[in-house]
DNA sequence: TCTGGGGTCCTAGGACCC
DNA sequence: TCTGGGGTCCTAGGACCC
């Protein structure tokens, strides 16, 4: 059966959430994120902030110098977790099936809602009407047979867009496009399309699998489905959480001291508070460093019995720092990650326990004793 | 210009097991 | 002599997404 799936996406999301809540900040350059003394980025920028250049992800002090008239607005995300269930509730109307992909954005199989609406196209003007009613958001759609179709449908449509690309036109969809709006192809890979020989999607769907697999490896196969429109992925409601996260870069280096650890135990606690909330427990702990230099190491250690509570996140990772750290480091971000979850069910320790933890235990032994 | 914070997935080497 | 094969888990780093 041919699927019908819906890639929805929030224009300027944050951006326009304060706007919207702000009637001052309406018509201006506005740009959410992080202040410029700390070493903040761009998180959103309304459609008036892009116009000067300003984009995601810039360094605030970039943004601004940009623009000398942005309204900076520090991010509420609170607010734009209550906004976001709004919406998917209103997807939710439409079709059971939606699996949420950040705050602001979607996946939809409509497959089975089209009897009630007059072909895909009428179906989306349905949900961005919806959307402007009840939240006065601005939806951008994109509507194909697959997930990797309508999601560069819907960002190519941008802002306010509705994009259908009929079943059977994919390949002719997708061959002007430059090699970067495939999903998975970031700056890395777009040189390496380059340096092959590769900028748009038609270039890279005339190669053959052989070709591609031999310049580009195991990622081959891959990208040759990708360039003729090919995707069989599903849209997935159940979402399993692998990992549970917090990192902090401050506004000025530090090195390992009071102050760091202070900060590190700080995130400790974080991490152990949302894991909490989120039902899991961890077998594995990560320590993420950052150096002045912006060189990045990751120390881990884990453990056959499942760390619990802050003291034991704390003190893993205070063990790693430990371990990692040298006399005149400077550090420019420090996070502590969880992973290897478990979930946190009291009654299914004693079941497990005796298989896990001790077996694990008695492997420690001295090369050769065993076997 | 000076680079966030939340994640997922992949690769590759090594230890270890049978 | 020169050195299995399949599998899992751990660790570290990196690409990518929003």
């Amino acid at each position: 059966m041919q699927r019908v799936i819906i890639h929805a996406d929030l224009d300027a999301f944050y951006a326009s959430v304060e706007q919207l809540d702000d009637p001052e900040l309406r018509g201006k350059p506005v740009v959410v994120g992080g202040s410029p003394e700390g070493r903040g980025v761009v998180m959103a920028a309304s459609y008036e902030a892009r116009r000067f250049g300003i984009r995601s992800a810039m360094p605030m002090s970039r943004a601004l110098r940009l623009c000398r008239n942005a309204v900076r607005v520090p991010p509420r995300f609170d607010r734009y977790v209550d906004v976001s269930r709004e919406v998917m509730a209103i997807f939710r109307d439409v079709t059971p099936l939606v699996a949420p992909m950040s705050l602001d954005e979607a996946f939809l199989d409509t497959t089975e809602q089209m009897d009630g609406f007059d072909g895909p196209e009428a179906l989306g003007r349905h949900l961005k009407e919806e959307v402007r009613k009840r939240t006065g958001l601005v939806l951008s759609v994109g509507i194909a047979a697959n997930k990797l179709v309508a999601k560069i449908a819907s960002d190519t449509g941008k802002p306010d867009g509705l994009v259908v690309v009929p079943p059977g036109t994919e390949a002719a969809f997708l061959a002007p496009l430059k090699v970067r709006a495939l999903w998975g192809v970031g700056p890395k890979t777009e040189a390496v399309l380059h340096a092959a020989g590769f900028h748009t999607i038609g270039q890279l769907a005339t190669a053959g699998p052989s070709h591609l697999e031999r310049n580009l490896g195991s990622r081959g196969p891959w990208l040759y489905d990708m360039a003729h429109g090919i995707d069989d992925s599903s849209v997935s409601t159940d979402h399993e959480r692998k990992s549970v996260g917090a990192e902090n870069t401050f506004p000025r280096d530090l090195t390992d001291g009071p102050e760091l650890r202070a900060e590190l135990d700080r995130i400790a606690e974080s991490v152990a508070r949302r894991l909490e909330k989120s039902g899991f427990r961890a077998r594995t702990i990560v320590l993420k460093l950052r150096y002045a230099n912006f060189r990045t190491i990751t120390r881990q250690s884990s453990r056959p019995l499942p760390i619990d509570g802050v003291s034991d996140i704390s003190s893993a990772a205070n063990a790693l720092l430990d371990a990692a750290a040298k006399l005149g480091d400077r550090f420019r971000l420090i996070g502590i990650h969880a992973t290897n979850l478990l979930p946190d069910e009291p009654d299914q320790i004693g079941l497990w326990a005796p298989t896990t933890g001790p077996e694990r235990q008695t492997s420690v032994e001295p090369p050769g004793a065993s076997r």
